[in-house]
DNA sequence: GCATCGATTGCAATCGATTGTTATGCGGGC
DNA sequence: GCCCGCATAACAATCGATTGCAATCGATGC
């Protein structure tokens, strides 16, 4: 800027001022900066104008990881949805740090607000640290986190209706008949675990004893899925329908459940959760209980706002939605008539 | 800062240096401070910081996006790959600005780099604009681009060897006994017209005729692919074998061989581009020509911080492997031994 | 002729850090 | 008693911007 200034034969301040599009300064002269401006190829440095203006429009996202599995490779639903929230936060006008913590030290998620760089944290997903981010609560770091609602939780959540959600996934596996039905899912996880409790009080309401074998506490997208839906099917012949706590397993699912020569949907039917991208492209196309994903990267940012603007952060949860393709037979769509459209959210207070 | 040297009875300059684990701080003072910033949460303003040491260390990181479509779905590849890339860049201890920009505008990539944001940018596909990435090479931005190496190019590509890739996959195909082969994919881009390159020259070099009407120009996972398939499958009733520029668009093009009661491999034999993760766990698991994505995003930070050392920049090209699986029939493996892993690279200057 | 006024522009403080240079206090040597 | 050296700590300039306030200038009014 002082180049531009020297160049220009004005202060520093009116090229400020003038770049800034200020009415203080004179037409020709702002014309002879910017043009000055762009022909050097100059653009303001936004961290000393931030520093300055005690401004900052950059969001810090956040993926936590498993580190003691060193497991860097990512759902692709929390690939999506980082991809949903980067559009909202383009389209606010505001920037998206992106980075990966370490899933056991979830405090350490607060780091990029301290220390100035980002105005509020978005994470993606709470693993097993729900103190921590109570914690983080408690300090006022402005925060949204990707996940379950929590009953007393301090911090604010965005994530769908896991319980309603199992219990739609498993209504659904009921309506087609099945009886036996597995259950695929880390249940350590908060969202599985509410998944899982739908799963259970579907078989509940329709006074179906909940045989504990046939839950599986398979991590997310782990290869171990293979192993585990062996001895599923070893020890539960009769298994006639599986609730996967995401796509990636339901997929998986399929794939060994065709080596074993069962067909899907025939003799087992299959719904999974989330509905990623390659769900319909699948083959046979995936039923799935759909999470709203465009909607949850909105979502996310609006309660970072809302948080900013000094309001109680509100958890939101999103509703879901059954989506019929070929891993289960049609069946028709279960009792009265859903919230309009999948996108609507419940708020509650968190 | 301010804060704490008052309630530590000391200067600024003291607190800066006791944090900074300056020698010439007195051990009690050290702890002094320290302890308060700790109880404070106090943790150094990053961007005064890095104005002050001239220093940055984030880098930007940018996915172009199709406006005219509106199409902010990304390929499930671009989005691992962005994961890789945050790994690499988490693991030399900078920082990832991910950011959207049009896709017919790629000259604005250079935004974050001239305003002071980020020390390099990282663009993730190069799309149609080569001229628009010559020019900001002109420019001296440190740019590197996932892409296609075109001759005569002037800034720096990391990607897989796309031509190599091509004749991997088709002949393959032609190993299976494939002679009619569809091409599926956007020979517009200039990776996808280099695996294209790589079917041609393959069939040149068995004497077979290419015909023009087994390539379909169907852009990445646009929806329209089940219609492209089907006028595929009208026209050429002997199709026998497909290559897929992308494993998107080959799970979906099985899908649709499945509803034209078309057996794969037994009637058309498929190859995809990229071994996303879920290749192996559609049904049939996808055989496919694997770019490695893992040494992906480490080539492209190499790359980016070889700039920003001074030194030329020079394009990779990150060799391919195929991956069979079941969607072709297994056949040995061709010809003589490939080099010795997969993320091995060969350089070229670009 | 001098004060005033409107339109511009320049000066200098400021944001939150870092660091070369200077100042302070203390003990020891002469 | 004075000076020196050493260990610490304070001062002040600096990074690249922004902005309240003062300064400048020509024109106008009285």
């Amino acid at each position: 800027m002082a180049d531009i200034a020297r160049l220009a034969g004005v202060a520093v301040s009116t090229v400020s001022r003038a770049l800034a599009g200020s009415p203080l300064v004179n037409q020709e002269t702002r014309d002879r900066v910017t043009e000055l401006a762009r022909s050097l190829n100059y653009s303001v440095n936004v961290r000393a104008q931030s520093l300055r203006l005690k401004q900052n429009n950059t969001v810090s996202v956040i993926l936590p990881y498993d580190a003691s599995t060193a497991q860097h490779f990512s759902d692709p639903f929390f690939l999506t949805l980082i991809g949903s929230l980067g559009d909202a936060i383009t389209e606010r006008g505001f920037e998206m740090l992106l980075s990966r913590i370490d899933a056991e030290h979830l405090d350490l998620a607060a780091q990029p607000y301290l220390s100035g760089r980002a105005m509020g944290v978005v994470l993606v997903g709470q693993w097993h640290h729900h103190d921590q981010l109570d914690e983080l609560a408690v300090r006022r770091v402005p925060l949204v986190v990707w996940g379950a609602l929590l009953p007393q939780q301090l911090y604010c959540t965005v994530g769908s209706d896991n319980v309603q959600g199992g219990r739609i996934a498993t209504e659904h596996l009921f309506a087609q008949g099945a009886r036996r039905i597995g259950f695929l899912g880390d249940t350590t996880l908060p969202e599985v675990a509410q998944r899982h409790a739908g799963y259970v009080s579907t078989h509940e309401a329709r006074g179906v004893p909940v045989d504990g074998n046939l839950t599986r506490p398979v991590p997310f997208a782990d290869r171990s899925i293979d192993a585990d839906v062996k001895s599923l099917l070893r020890h539960q012949p009769r298994l006639d329908g599986i609730f996967a706590g995401s796509d990636l397993l339901a997929i998986a699912a399929i794939g060994e459940l065709h080596r074993h020569g069962k067909r899907v949907p025939d003799d087992v039917a299959v719904v999974g959760y989330d509905d990623i991208a390659l769900a319909r492209y699948c083959q046979p196309p995936l039923t799935t209980v759909r999470q709203p994903i465009e909607a949850a990267g909105k979502a996310l940012l609006d309660m970072l706002m809302a948080q900013l603007a000094g309001e109680r952060p509100l958890s939101v949860q999103l509703q879901t939605e059954l989506v019929q393709r070929s891993t289960t037979r049609a069946v028709a769509l279960p009792t009265a008539a859903p919230t309009k459209r999948a996108s609507a959210a419940s708020r509650r207070s968190g």
